[in-house]
DNA sequence: GTCTTATATGCTGTTATGGGAATATATCAA
DNA sequence: TTGATATATTCCCATAACAGCATATAAGAC
């Protein structure tokens, strides 16, 4: 199983540190390419071609506003990575309940694993 | 900027589905390469590399036990990306605030988009 | 010691990726 | 129409990633 491509994974859509950089930017309102460009310090090209990522990943959409392509952020498109992280949450907030500690403990003095459910 | 190593950045660690897969496996208790390997339907090496991987980005521990290595979650290695996310989790949660909607409403209607505050 | 089990590492080939530069397309203005 | 601006696309190159397979290391059993 390769990696899947960066424009069919949000996950792999969103590891790219300048995409990142381009969903904060848009997260505070729509913008035409140049901007973004401009902005993030890279040629209108590469700003394109990420744009053109996360535009498959429907994680922004565009719209035609003259010569300009304004693109805004489609958030949604970044649920199915929250609700994934979400799942993970309990192993670094200790308040939301001890189950973990207990097992992990369990296990380190067993010197054990234990069986699938 | 290039992407950043699967060995030095999380989001991109994670971009791999099968490391994604570990991760989960993990969740429900320790285990030896061998059992990740046979329960994932991959090659103990490939297991092995995965879990180099995990590793060197903290996402899992490991632990000498016999001939064994027993890895282990090391769920807090996902909080920069829960916090990353979370940053977002408003644009598909009506109920936290109305202002982005607003936004985006009035920025549709003006045909326009706003400047940098 | 040898043999076996468990895991890690190395090597090779293929592929997708991102950058750079040039060019194509689109829209507006004159 | 021609020209200017805004954006998209194409081509080439370097690199890193992953899979597959072989091999090395480590630890226990005998």
């Amino acid at each position: 199983m390769p990696r899947l491509a960066t424009t069919s994974d949000v996950f792999n859509a969103v590891a790219e540190p300048q995409r990142r950089i381009i969903l904060e930017l848009l997260a505070r309102g729509e913008r035409p390419v140049n901007d973004i460009a401009e902005i993030l310090h890279i040629t209108q090209p590469q700003a394109s071609k990420h744009l053109r990522v996360l535009r498959a990943v429907q994680l922004v959409h565009m719209r035609v506003h003259g010569q300009q392509r304004l693109y805004r952020l489609q958030g949604d498109g970044l649920k199915p990575m929250h609700d994934w992280v979400a799942h993970f949450t309990h192993f670094w907030n200790a308040s939301f309940d001890r189950l973990d500690t207990y097992l992990a403990d369990l296990q380190t003095k067993e010197s054990g694993h234990d069986p699938l459910p």
